[in-house]
DNA sequence: AGAACAATTCGATTAAACTCGAATTGGCAC
DNA sequence: GTGCCAATTCGAGTTTAATCGAATTGTTCT
């Protein structure tokens, strides 16, 4: 992951809404949800939550499938581990902390209720 | 760390000349930089740098402290320590990952020369 | 005190982000 | 094909971020 990538990602999560959608996803896991739901449980315009789904998957930090007429979010993991593996190894005091810390960000394989 | 701080964290982070301010600091150690030298650095206006540092200190990315008539800056590991945290209880999978991954950002106690 | 220096705050300008309603695309059912 | 529904793209408006020069604050030295 190189600078303009890290960047793209930080700024993408950088938002109220769109920690909150993304969050959600991680939640659900990589089954996902569709925009509909999404736009629902944040409480905002469908065209204003498109946009912030954009900006998430040009960071990579979701993955956009269709399933029938709807469009399904899930959050992609690889770039959350890759994210967190940039933190820590430039931005976190160097090789020590990497080396201490080897996150591997995968979905919860049993989830318990809220 | 809250959702609040953390949006601030990333949204702090989220730029060019801010990530490699505090990629700077970080190699640094705690001994940290006066302003001049990181606008040296990353070659902008004291003014402009001014305004990005303001806004690493408002996210507790960075502290302040003063020598004679300069200014000197040094990165805040803890906020850091407590971001990676965040994200990776969060925004990463779930206790899986944060059981994994227990990161401990400090500086790095002995640092080869650039 | 007065000159010189480091860095910030102020004021104004330019660029980008965010929001939303209206119009469009893509897919399903009849 | 027609109607309908999910979601996006388009266009316009508002808000916030980022840049810089000029003026200000705080500190040192003589």
């Amino acid at each position: 992951m190189d600078a303009a990538a890290t960047i793209a990602a930080l700024g993408a999560l950088a938002h109220d809404t769109r920690l909150a959608v993304f969050r959600l996803l991680v939640e659900r896991g990589p089954e996902g949800l569709p925009a509909g739901a999404i736009a629902h449980s944040v409480n905002l315009a469908p065209s204003s939550l498109s946009f912030h789904l954009q900006l998430l998957t040009q960071a990579h930090l979701i993955t956009q499938r269709r399933l029938g007429r709807q469009l399904i979010y899930a959050a992609q993991f690889e770039t959350m581990t890759a994210l967190v593996a940039y933190l820590t190894e430039n931005c976190c005091g160097g090789p020590i902390c990497a080396a201490i810390c080897a996150p591997v960000c995968a979905p919860e394989p049993e989830r318990k209720s809220a």
